[in-house]
DNA sequence: CCAAAAGTGTTTCACGTACACCCATGC
DNA sequence: GCATGGGTGTACGTGAAACACTTTTGG
């Protein structure tokens, strides 16, 4: 107890809506609480936020250490500050919500000593907290900017088939596609780069893969190129 | 210097992004600083956000306090919180932006002792803090959003003519609009109420008046539409 | 009567949408 | 050979964009 200020201060934490894509299944990673309030509960991996960290680095740094999850596109949410958002005192926490390529993910959000795990969107727990209310912020956003901003293939594999890319759609916005004007629609922006590879494992025809061109993405939008699905 | 805790805390403060629209010129309000750091520099108004107070509550306190506007249009815009954005001590800034009805605050910002006054958004003074940073992203937000939700009327007095409105957008959008394709496309959304008032004091044909109807905007809203300019 | 801005329709083109069949592959 | 999904083109309608002149009013 040695850090003294002339006036109370607020505690910030930072909390974050991890969302992965399962074939046609969005989901959400959370993590069971180990201590009060809400001990049991599942919650919003994240924590404190250090004195001498950014933001941005403290949500990395809980992501890490709750979840295991690492090297994941990461943006920030909103910033939450009700009074009583939290029973033990004043904290405010800004939330920020990651894309994170399930494959690549599965195991190790498992492995750790905390109990973690992928719940589907429709169908999570009661959660501690508001954040109830951060994750339908984050899902809102999400559902909101994917339609304007290649968020998309963050959830996908580096290599991706078109029906992949479309469920991907259909599932964050919640309706069907038509498949012939989608392929269409994406083929025509040029940002997919066909390759020569094909899905396998498959007990049909196996559909070509394609891989996401960052570097032309960025290149068209300086042109003012607005990618839009 | 009385309250303890176990681990040294960030400080919490609040800066706002004041915009108005003086004809064809978007204004953002600004202060000058009277305390150190950046003494005598214009900055973002803002300050420290109370313990017992929520952050938009503390937003607006701020404004009233420091530049007397009231009953504005307040949105969360980002928070900024790298490590040395405030040379004092750790200080993680929520900003937010707001739209005014310029013809209802300009006197008001300058009634107040503290100094405030009304910069072109594109001749602005150099601001201390990270405060070049944020207004930069409020004014790309501002940009962003306008086209998709009808923020523009807030910066308009109640009742306005199209020349205002189509002005305002060629303003904030930075482009010119044609009149007529602007006016069907805005008529043909059914939002705008058509007064049986014209606007006075012009050596000219008068301009018929009309005013944005809030109620309708909602109740469309829910039934799907999207507000598009 | 002159200056200044208000107000008003039509044509053209691009793009979104709807829609159905054959093909390749694995089992 | 059959089940499964991969892959492909066209017709239609809606909405965006381009474009110029007459009317009203105040001075």
């Amino acid at each position: 107890m040695s850090y003294k200020y002339e006036y109370p201060r607020a505690a910030l934490t930072v909390d974050c809506v991890v969302f992965g894509l399962d074939e046609d299944d969005l989901k959400v990673l959370l993590i069971r609480r180990d201590m009060e309030p809400f001990a049991g509960r599942w919650a919003l991996p994240g924590g404190f936020v250090h004195v001498d960290e950014t933001l941005e680095t403290a949500a990395m740094r809980e992501l890490v250490e709750e979840t295991g999850v690492q090297n994941v596109y990461l943006e920030q949410l909103y910033t939450f500050g009700d009074v009583e958002r939290d029973p033990r005192e004043r904290v405010v926490s800004v939330a920020y919500y990651a894309l994170v390529k399930l494959s690549d993910h599965r195991v190790q959000a498992a492995t750790d000593a905390r109990e973690a795990a992928w719940f589907s969107i429709d169908d999570t727990p009661s959660l501690g907290f508001d954040h109830q209310n951060i994750l339908a912020t984050a899902h809102e956003r999400l559902r909101g900017k994917v339609r304007y901003q290649p968020l998309g293939f963050e959830l996908l594999p580096e290599k991706f088939t078109l029906r992949q890319l479309q469920q991907l759609y259909e599932t964050i916005l919640d309706r069907m596609l038509d498949k012939r004007n989608f392929r269409k629609k994406i083929l025509g922006m040029g940002l997919l780069k066909e390759l020569d590879e094909v899905e396998t494992e498959v007990a049909h025809r196996a559909a070509r893969l394609y891989r996401f061109d960052k570097r032309k993405y960025e290149r068209l939008t300086k042109q003012g190129f607005n990618f839009e699905i």
